[in-house]
Parts: structure tokens; C-alpha cells; sequence
DNA sequence: TTTCGACGTCTTTTT
DNA sequence: GACGTCGAAA
């Protein structure tokens, strides 16, 4: 394979230099994807071994898709070992946990690390009845931010919860409570399962050794959306040989409100000694006038970029337009009909997708998408496995695999009629003290014999048994259903709907071998699509729009992209606006919305907004306003002030 | 002690 | 427009 005519001199030297640090400054669209699949493809053509390589990425998805394209090349490409930081910490500390003093672990999701917090500041006698004592939810991301970022609490409050400041003191108490807590129950949450793997290569060596001389050769893709952790584990991990290549663009660092910081770019090449720094700059996704929207969007940024992408293409194509709309029914209609007429014009569905802020957005869009027929796929928002009833099933099954998950025991005893908080809190405390499943049944069956509950008690116990007893996922997974449907269906009015989720995750419980790995993998790498709108048995797998946040289009790209939403205090979101660093991630987050786009880009938003059930008027965001960027747009269909002539779109009434 | 209804609060992005 | 909280009734 001749690579110098599939790469330019500088993806190339990036695909030709396996050894020694590389930091890979990628601006978007400049084909780094294409880099790594090449670059994996080029060294496994050299005699490196598949398994010796290392690819973390931000999503599976990602990775999954570079590895299948190298695959598509040489099959031993399949080989390589990819996935996020927290899969793969997930699969070393199973096989380690042992050596820092874990025999076993369940995983927490957000939602139960949040119960898990609440029950901490409960018992600790912090309740929310003070008005001003941060949440569960605030709570939470605050321990999390606080572990992710390396920073201790009073710190961190002081910069980013500036009126929670006096509360540093029950905070702190809090999070400890909460490791305590965790350490009790076995439980690991996200960040666990990075702190652990940092922790497990830190203290020991010769773990940290076998897995260096394994992993000789790593790579890591967005590497401007990764924390302190992140950083460190790489380091521990890259640092004896020193062969890492890390991927990222600061301008695109869009996850700072989860701990990311892309100051690690900057830190890469002085961790790592003697580090290549190689830029990508030719962009070869979007003709100039996209990407002379995404460079004013830049211009009057404080933290600069120094980068002007410069399109490698030679079509002109148009001037991104921005359209102004009187409410969300028209903007819905207009791009609906967009969407088609698009089409019509030989862009088939796959090759546009509809982008916004935030999930709920999206809503009316859908509902006209669905009454128009149109298939699409909807990534970020509201997950599935976020959904109650799927929750409530899992739960039977976290207990058969943690007897000690108090926060799973607590959700499944309350589905009992006549059980509440206390109730189940009172059997929990009674069971408490049992690790095994044995045990808990011999006590759940003395709990309350002849109490309402005592029966529906014994069922429980008696299903648990069974399940326990079953020899697959699968059949474990039956028994727990054929225990909840009545109780589902007396739970949820519209069960009829939430019914698909359920046969969904008895499909998928057929796919693993352990119970542990089961709902380990749904926490980390739980499947992204919603079900949400889309009839399953017309969608057709091939033929689908897709409508996406901004963040889950991280990475990937379109011939046509609408970003539609874009009012003031939806994108940047309003409650960005209280600092300056959290605006200039919005603004970002604009530019990667805009880089998405190959060869059409619209932009609209709607006046009258629906805040608390009162309307207002928007404005447009800050972003499309400043004369820079308003330049770079077309706004001749309508603008501020000007009526619009609903009669020159076309809009099918 | 549970459950239900009214009322007030805050509304995001994801592993 | 959902979710949590609180008070009242069962």
C-alpha cells in the first residue's frame, strides 16, 4: 500500500513514527481519524503485534470505528485493544482488584452514586430542609469534580460554587462518609474505576512493568477532553517506553464540566521528554465559507487559538445561512422539509444530521419527523438505561450479584406494595450485615412474616433464590422479569411502550457470559441509542437522519448539518453564563458544531421561548451576533427587526 | 408508615 | 414540564 498518496507530509510523518512521545495537535476535519486507523494499519503491516497496541478513545464508538476501518485493510487489525479509559481500567482492575484489596466490586451508576451521596448527607443530618445546602445531584458533581480535578473541596468551591463556599466543612464531611460508604458496599463509581487504576499502577511496579512491556505502543484520541486522572494513568503506563502518541485539539475541548482540562495538552510534552509535536492543520471535511464561520467563531476568544483552518478543498460551495423562526413548530417544519428536500437533491439520510444543545431541544423536531415519516436515531439525552423500569430490573439483578448493594436493595424493596423508606430501610439495616446471598433470603424470610408485606417478601426471596441459582445471564434475567412484569405494569401507565426496552435488555442479557460483566458493561459502555420515537419495525438500519447533541457528535460528520436552537441561553446555555471559562466552553462547543458540517451548514433558532411556563423572547445566541461571525453568515431569508416572509419558505402547511 | 396531591424549584452536556 | 418535597389522609 502506497501511503504517500493517501496522506499529506505531515499525517504521514505522524503514521510513520511509532516510536517515542508524539503529541498530535488535530484541528477539525483534518483527517485525524484517518491518521489513527492508518497509522495502527502501518504499524501492524511493520510486524508490531496487534495486541502490543493500545487505542484509548473518548467513546466505544470511536474506537470501534478506527479499528474496523484498518480492519477493513488487514484483518489482524481487529486485534488491537481499544476502548475508553474506563473500560479498560474496568478490565484490569477485575483482573487486579485483588492486589489494592478488593476481591470484588459492583459499579455505580450516576444515579445510584447520587442516592449513595444523599444517604450520606441524610445520615450525617445535613438535610435539604436549609435551603441553601447543596442537593444530592450539586453534591455529587462536586465530590466527583473535586476527585477528577485533583482539588480539595474548600478550592474548588471557592471557584466554581462560590455560594456554597460556607459549606465546605459538611462538603468535606460528606465525601468522606461517601468513600467510607463505597468502601463498605464494595461499590465503585466512575471515577473509582480511574482513581483505582492509577492507584493499582502506582503502587505496583510490577504490574505497572508487565503492562508497559504489553502496551508498548499507545495511543490516545482526544486528548484535550481528558482529566488529571487520565493524564497520569498515560503516564504511568507510557512512561518507561515512552511510545504514546496523544491526539486532541484544545479548540475542541468541550468536556471541562466533567473534569477535563485541556491544559494536559499543553502538560503532554513536558511529561514526556523529547516529545514530537506534529500539527494537522489542512482541513479536508468542509469547504471555506463552513469554515470561515468556525474561524470568526474563534477570533474573539480570550483564551486564544492560534489556528486558522484552511480548507484543502477546492468546491466553494455556499454561505452557511442562519434562519429566524417565530416559535419551535416552524422551525421544525422548515427543517423537516429541509431534511427532504435535501434529500430529494441526492443526500440521502445517513449523510445529514440535525445538532443542538440540549436533548429537550430536539422534542417538537421529532414529533414532526414522526408525523412526516421521517427515520432518524436520536444519540445523547435521556439514555434508556436511565429510564425507570430499566432500573428497577437491574436492580434484582445488582443484589444477586452484590448482596451488600444497600442502594439496589432499597429500590427493589420499595417496589413492594406497603413498602416505603422506612420499611425497606429497617430490613436493609437487618440484613445489612450478611455477605451472601443466602444469608439475606434466610433473614428477608424472618422479616415480617406476618405483617401485608411478609408474603410479596417471600417472593422476592424465593425469585432471588432461583435466579441465583440459574446458570446464564439470560435465565437470570428471565426469572427477575417474570417477577417484575405485574409490578411494572401496575407501575406504569404507558408499561405498553416501556415494554420494548425491557425485551431489548433480555436480548442483550443473552449476550454475556457473567452477570458481572452484564451490568458492568451497561454502566460503562451502555448502548447510546434511544429508543425514543422511532417505530423499530420501519426504521430502516440504513437509511436514518440523525439527531444528535453537540457533544455525542464529537468526532463525526455530515454532508448537511442543521444547529438549530441557536438562541441565547440555549447555546450558550444560561447557566454557562456565570463565568467567563464556562462561556468560552459553550463557544466552543459552537465551533464544533459548525466543523461538523461538509458541505451545507444551516443555523436557525426561534423567538419565543417557553421558560418556566412563561414566554419570552430569545435572542439570538452571542455567538451568530458578533459582526464576525454575522459576516460569515447568510441572513437575507430573515433578520432582526426585518418581518419575516413566512410565504418565501416553504413550508408545508 | 405509605401514598397521594399540591406546590415550589430548577431546568445541560457524559464515562 | 419534571422532579422533589411537604403536609394530609388512609
Amino acid at each position: 500500500m502506497d501511503l504517500t498518496k493517501l496522506l499529506n507530509a505531515s499525517q504521514l510523518e505522524v503514521v510513520n513514527t511509532f516510536d517515542g512521545p508524539i503529541l498530535v495537535i488535530a484541528g477539525a476535519g483534518s483527517g485525524k481519524t484517518r491518521v489513527i486507523e492508518y497509522r495502527v494499519l502501518n504499524m501492524i503491516l511493520n510486524k508490531i503485534v496487534p495486541q502490543s497496541i493500545l487505542l484509548l478513545t473518548f467513546t466505544r464508538r470511536a474506537s470501534r470505528e478506527m479499528l474496523s476501518r484498518a480492519a477493513g485493510h488487514d484483518v489482524r487489525c481487529n486485534h488491537v485493544e481499544g476502548g475508553t479509559f474506563h473500560s479498560f481500567a474496568y478490565k484490569l482492575l477485575k483482573k487486579h482488584s485483588r492486589l489494592i484489596g478488593f476481591e470484588s466490586f459492583s459499579i455505580l451508576d450516576e444515579d445510584d452514586s447520587q442516592e449513595a451521596v444523599g444517604l450520606c448527607a441524610k445520615n450525617a443530618g445535613f438535610t435539604t430542609k436549609d435551603k441553601r445546602f447543596p442537593k444530592k445531584d450539586t453534591m455529587r458533581k462536586i465530590i466527583s469534580m473535586s476527585v477528577n480535578k485533583n482539588m480539595e473541596i474548600p478550592e474548588l468551591l471557592e471557584r466554581d460554587y462560590e455560594n456554597f463556599a460556607d459549606f465546605a466543612r459538611e462538603i468535606e464531611r460528606v465525601k468522606n462518609d461517601y468513600a467510607r460508604f463505597k468502601l463498605e458496599k464494595l461499590y465503585f463509581d466512575y471515577d473509582d474505576m480511574l482513581v483505582y487504576l492509577r492507584l493499582l499502577l502506582a503502587k505496583n511496579p510490577a504490574l505497572r512493568a508487565e503492562l508497559s512491556e504489553k502496551y508498548r505502543y499507545i495511543m490516545v484520541d482526544e486528548y484535550q477532553d481528558t482529566n488529571k486522572l487520565q493524564a497520569e494513568i498515560t503516564f504511568l503506563l507510557g512512561e518507561k517506553h515512552g511510545n504514546v502518541m496523544a491526539v486532541g485539539d484544545d479548540a475542541q475541548s468541550i468536556y471541562g464540566f466533567r473534569g477535563a482540562s485541556h491544559a494536559n495538552i499543553l502538560d503532554f510534552p513536558k511529561r514526556f521528554a523529547n516529545c514530537r509535536v506534529i500539527k494537522l492543520e489542512n482541513n479536508y471535511r468542509s469547504h471555506q465559507k463552513i469554515l470561515d464561520v468556525a474561524n470568526a467563531v474563534l477570533v474573539n476568544m480570550k483564551h486564544k487559538f492560534s489556528k486558522t483552518l484552511i480548507s484543502a478543498r477546492d468546491d466553494e460551495g455556499d454561505k452557511p445561512a442562519l434562519m429566524f423562526f417565530r416559535n419551535s413548530d416552524e422551525e421544525s417544519r422548515w427543517v423537516a422539509q429541509k431534511v427532504m428536500d435535501t434529500r430529494d437533491d441526492g443526500v440521502d439520510l445517513r449523510k445529514q444530521a440535525i445538532l443542538f444543545r440540549s436533548s429537550f431541544i430536539s422534542i417538537p423536531l421529532q414529533m414532526e419527523l414522526s408525523r412526516r415519516n421521517i427515520p432518524f436515531q436520536v444519540y445523547g439525552g435521556m439514555k434508556f438505561y436511565e429510564t425507570g423500569h430499566v432500573k428497577d430490573i437491574l436492580a434484582y439483578l445488582k443484589v444477586i450479584f452484590n448482596p451488600r448493594d444497600e442502594i439496589s436493595w432499597a429500590r427493589l424493596l420499595q417496589l413492594i406494595e406497603g413498602i416505603g423508606p422506612k420499611t425497606s430501610e429497617r430490613v436493609i439495616r437487618a440484613v445489612a450485615s450478611f455477605h451472601t446471598l443466602d444469608d439475606v433470603l434466610a433473614e428477608l424470610g424472618k422479616e415480617e412474616k406476618e405483617r401485608k408485606y411478609g408474603p410479596h417478601l417471600e417472593r422476592l426471596a424465593h425469585m432471588l433464590e432461583k435466579a441465583a441459582g440459574q446458570d446464564s445471564c439470560r435465565k437470570q434475567f428471565e426469572e427477575a422479569l417474570t417477577y417484575y412484569t405485574p409490578i411494572f405494569k401496575q407501575k406504569f401507565d404507558d408499561w405498553p411502550q416501556r415494554e420494548a426496552d425491557l425485551a431489548a435488555l433480555k436480548q442483550m442479557s443473552g449476550n454475556y457470559n457473567s452477570l458481572r460483566d452484564f451490568l458492568a458493561d451497561f454502566t460503562i459502555e451502555p448502548p447510546e441509542r434511544g429508543t425514543a420515537g422511532v417505530d423499530p419495525a420501519t426504521a430502516d438500519e440504513e437509511q436514518q437522519l440523525t439527531l444528535s447533541t453537540i457533544h455525542s457528535a464529537k468526532g463525526l460528520e455530515w454532508d448537511t448539518v442543521y444547529l438549530i436552537g441557536l438562541a441565547d441561553g440555549v447555546l450558550p446555555v444560561s447557566f454557562a453564563l456565570n463565568s467567563e471559562d464556562s462561556i468560552e466552553e459553550e463557544q466552543r462547543l459552537f465551533y464544533v458544531a459548525v466543523t461538523r458540517a461538509k458541505r451545507r451548514l444551516f443555523l436557525s433558532l426561534y423567538h419565543e421561548g417557553n421558560g418556566f411556563g412563561l414566554s419570552q423572547f430569545n435572542r439570538p445566541s452571542r455567538f451568530v451576533e458578533s459582526r464576525d461571525v454575522l459576516n460569515t453568515l447568510e441572513t437575507d431569508v430573515c433578520m432582526d427587526g426585518r418581518r419575516i416572509d413566512y410565504d418565501d419558505i416553504d413550508i408545508d402547511l
